[in-house]
DNA sequence: TGCACTACTCACCAAGCGGTAAGGATCGAG
DNA sequence: CTCGATCCTTACCGCTTGGTGAGTAGTGCA
């Protein structure tokens, strides 16, 4: 299975760090979270407009493995489980900081030639 | 296609850049270039141990069309060609110094508990 | 004569990533 | 007594990603 199967050997920080954060929704969900500090499972999914309950939790999931989001379940009726950020998620937002500003620039470049 | 049909409406600068940098072997191509300058395709090959020439081939084309490595032909004979990064591949690899320093932290933490 | 070297190109194939859809546990509302 | 809300879980399926191995062109070298 990808979840427990990744994390091999790595070359350099850049593949560990892409090794956390491919998937689809991955940054996504980062940004989210850092946003807003704390969210619920349904404000995450309608906060990502396409994503599948399906994917939102199997990266929520590997996630939490990867020490990148801590869940809090509440035993409610109906149930509320609230995710956020770890420190690490935190610390990997700010990391990925000047990537997303490389890639703005670039948008505004290819939008705008 | 893959290489024609990417480019999407982004919703944050994040996945812009992802979209240009995901690919197994992208990023460490990108270190190779960004650390001997100019680098010939047999020269990569040798230096990412286990690529396969047609991902390498692969990507180091979609690169070239996203305006990060520029691609230098000699016809000689044994032909030779010669790859080096742009401007572009150059500040990616910038903004990409801090997720680098992430990943590499992160290993040392999982690596020594 | 024939093989090696370079930088590919092509055809085929396996794995897995991601999407769709359905079900389920629990309780309040109507 | 069924419906809806919430947070998932499971099964199935197609498309993309990446790997393997073969073929190509022109020349040098044994």
């Amino acid at each position: 299975m990808a979840v427990s199967a990744r994390r091999g050997p790595y070359i350099c920080g850049i593949d560990a760090a892409m090794d956390v954060v491919s998937g689809k929704w991955k940054s996504l969900i980062l940004w989210e979270l850092d946003h807003h500090g704390t969210r619920r499972f349904g404000e995450l999914r309608r906060g990502l407009p396409g994503v599948s309950e399906k994917m939102l939790v199997q990266h929520l999931r590997e996630m939490e493995e990867d020490g990148l989001v801590h869940r809090e379940v509440y035993r409610e009726v109906p149930p509320r489980v609230e995710y956020s950020l770890t420190d690490d998620g935190r610390s990997l937002n700010e990391a990925l900081r000047p990537l997303g500003a490389w890639g703005t620039q670039r948008s505004a470049r290819l939008a705008a030639p």
